[in-house]
DNA sequence: CGGCCTTACGCATGACGTAATGATT
DNA sequence: AATCATTACGTCATGCGTAAGGCCG
């Protein structure tokens, strides 16, 4: 049994059982993956994956299991490479990171300024997604930690660790009837307007409907977007008010644009960070967490990274 | 990086960092090792072992990271080959049940009868030894499972299973005044006589301690042994009175002895099987657990190997 | 000097690429 | 006909064993 050999496994599982498409993927040549993988079923006996003639069409039950250790055991080779990588250099190497726009546009920017400060010899890079698809990302090993609001309570795989709180704004353009508005705001004024929000799935969305199903309410939502700039864009041309994340609000830079809080409309939303908890984290990684949320620190994301559980 | 190098990497640390000794555990040669933990070295760029000059004298502070992940992969690749012989032929395989004495001489030869019956291709072998003896086999992978008394709980990389719970008699030899004692047996009359048990950390030997110890009482052990059969012995020779597991005395067998319930006097002991959370089982392995313990089935098994902490 | 690791060298296995064949849709 | 996997084959890398060479106690 050789590590290439489940490196061809798992990669024609991943390509859809196409072991063409493997071959490309790690640029070797399609015999050679398939005498592979035929010498090692010959090895264990059992066949891995089910063949219709010539085609491969399914994966055997042997084979589930055989795949799903086989990915453990390159993950932990992966891990093997990395310690070694944080012994060499502890101040080199790579750092992805996986997360939604909002995080990217407004949350992180700080963070990422401070950090390749600090570790200049640090190949950052940021890979935006959808939550899901970043979670996707962090599962797969294409990154190796994923920000977000929403979705990665859905991957019991990855460890999530609590960033911080934060709570909405509507914005609305200049002279709109909202802003003379006596008193508290209150969400039967909100939902007289039509409405620009984020995209289901997206930021906290989940939690603006059900502020408005729990009144009865129905909102008219003639927009929604992924991002915050778009949603800004069309209040300012009048098409509606916004409901956005506060803190992607900034009075200097948004000229025309009003916010009015409603923290208390809304329940506040968690960003998270989500972990594979079998990764091996280079001990940036654990830096870059901790300047995102100070209170992460190094024994605390070891901790939630050991907690089979959740949180 | 290859299996290979990971295998020898993991058996020179084993060896106690002897290369030679390695190669002939291997069945190689040991320049072969010698080259393959370079390249490894090389590879990685990070040195495993400390070499004073041109001896192996230590492991450096990546080589134990090193070193543990390699243990996991060449673990889980064990695991792979199981699944697959599993899957080939679910009657025929190996198990390799470690314990002690007092089990595989009086608790476990119905369960082995069955089961030998039941699955005549298992290669069933039982391993002896001392409670943190078979503890070790299992941990190292020399046996499957660990069926003892005491000591599992010292290894928190084993599951803990609860088998049984028993209880301990007084055996005297015939005649003795034990024998005609009015009313239930008192602690305080067991300590008048010379005592012979079972040697520390056996069977459960520190609740017997502890029974004393509570009333201020300092036992006259005058002999100590592993198995229950040398007590007996020496308690038909009149050495003295044996303090052991009830189930050890068979009412037919032991003539001339006679066993006087001390159920009451000591807390119940329970034997344990210990197994490594990270082991995959071959299906023969929970019947033969289910065979000795009946309420261990398949699925209380997996959900203590799945559960990080204690039971 | 004796154990122990490394270097040097040669062989043989085997991994991989190219080309050709066969099966499936 | 096109796509896709297997078989056949040649080449090159490399893992491993033997023999020889230094280093340490």
């Amino acid at each position: 049994m050789k590590l290439q050999q489940l490196r061809y496994l798992v990669e024609v599982a991943k390509q859809g059982l196409n072991v063409s498409d493997a071959a490309e993927a790690l640029h070797t040549s399609q015999p050679g993956i398939s005498k592979q993988i035929r010498l090692l079923e010959d090895e264990l006996g059992v066949q891995v994956f089910v063949r219709n003639g010539k085609r491969v069409v399914d994966v055997t039950a042997p084979g589930k299991e055989i795949l799903k250790i086989s990915e453990r055991i390159l993950r932990e080779a992966k891990n093997l490479k990395r310690v070694a990588e944080e012994f060499v250099n502890e101040q080199e190497g790579g750092l992805v990171v996986a997360t939604t726009h909002t995080q990217a546009r407004y949350a992180l920017p700080p963070t990422i300024h401070d950090f390749m400060q600090r570790y200049p010899g640090v190949k950052l890079s940021i890979k935006q997604g959808s939550p899901t698809q970043i979670c996707e990302f962090v599962m797969d090993g294409s990154a190796d930690i994923a920000i977000a609001t929403e979705g990665i309570d859905q991957f019991p795989e990855l460890a999530m660790l609590d960033c911080y709180s934060w709570n909405r704004s509507i914005i609305v353009p200049d002279n709109h009837p909202l802003l003379d508005l006596k008193g508290q705001l209150r969400i039967e004024d909100v939902a007289k307007y039509p409405i620009i929000t984020y995209d289901f799935a997206f930021t906290g969305r989940s939690k603006i409907n059900r502020a408005f199903e729990s009144c009865g309410l129905a909102p008219n939502v003639v927009l929604t977007a992924i991002d915050t700039d778009v949603i800004k864009t069309y209040v300012g041309l009048g098409l509606g008010i916004g409901i956005v994340a506060s803190m992607a609000f900034d009075v200097k830079r948004d000229v025309g644009l009003f916010a009015i809080d409603a923290s208390h409309l809304f329940e506040p939303s968690t960003t998270h960070i989500g972990i594979r908890r079998d990764a091996y984290l280079r001990g940036y990684t654990y830096s870059f967490i901790e300047r995102f949320a100070p209170h992460l620190t190094r024994a605390v994301v070891d901790a939630a990274l050991n907690n089979k559980g959740e949180d």
